[in-house]
DNA sequence: TCAATAAAGGACTTTATTGTCTTTTATTAA
DNA sequence: TTAATAAAAGACAATAAAGTCCTTTATTGA
């Protein structure tokens, strides 16, 4: 019943962590963002690097360089984070895990984990990066602990 | 994010397999609950033996043994086979991982997650498997495909 | 009482997820 | 052009979840 994957928490907050940084083009580290996040240093790594394959994030090599938002884009969401680490489909497999479930030969619960899904896929579609990182900056809610 | 561990699904499955069964005190084995639910025969068992631990189902041991339903007492509700497999706690925690995420100090997603989770919650506390048995009978909705 | 049956229980294996470590590649600045 | 730096990449290790197998215990009916 976890909602999202250790990976996944750990993209989200890297993200929103540079997002709160005011400026797009400042690098920041590996040590750093897994300091700041508390997440472990390699395993950050990895997933930055996905995230930066993914084209969510972008990274720079050598002295000086990390990893930064990069140009101004159209708003990024929590959706498109998990979309993009744990893939579109997560979103829509069968809560009983029957390999074609679909409306014309519906699970026991087929309807009803729809409406369940679609109320998660819009909150996390309308959750933004942008706003979720000025609530930290003003200390709305927080990071870590 | 899967809504539910494989372990709950089956035990779902399993419980709801049962409650098809008009007889609430005949026996049922493993080997026919399994083969009907398409889950892994000595893992069902695991399963179907925790459900019973739980007080969810009944079993009896020995030639024409299995298990059952047993008397009529207040209805099941998918909330409760999640809850004696998964544990309360599994629909609380925060879905960024902090340790002590709380509406006095919340993760970003905190207040959001809650109205989710509660939505999840209400559903799952209103899905009686009387009335889903009642479903599968009628071939509304199905175990397997 | 005894043999057969079926769940209970525990040890074990497999697979997926999470996490680590080391080497390579690209970039920068001296 | 070279030394230092930092991400990319890939192999490896630890842990947890899923799944198997074997022995024990309880129950039944002959």
């Amino acid at each position: 019943m976890e909602i999202f994957s250790k990976t996944c928490e750990y993209a989200i907050k890297a993200v929103l962590y540079l997002y709160t940084k005011q400026d797009r083009f400042a690098k920041i580290g590996i040590p750093e963002i897994a300091r700041e996040i508390k997440s472990p240093v390699s395993f950050t790594a990895k997933i930055l690097q996905k995230l930066s394959q993914r084209g969510l994030i972008r990274s720079a090599k050598g002295p000086g360089g990390g990893f930064y938002i990069g140009r101004k884009r159209k708003s990024i969401f929590i959706l498109d984070i998990v979309n993009a680490i744990d893939g579109k489909e997560s979103l829509n497999t069968c809560a009983l895990g029957l390999k074609n479930c679909s409306s014309s030969r519906p699970c026991p619960m087929h309807f009803e984990i729809l409406d369940c899904r679609k109320a998660i896929r819009n909150l996390l579609g309308s959750q933004s990066i942008e706003e979720l990182s000025k609530k930290i900056l003003s200390n709305e809610v927080y990071l870590v602990n």
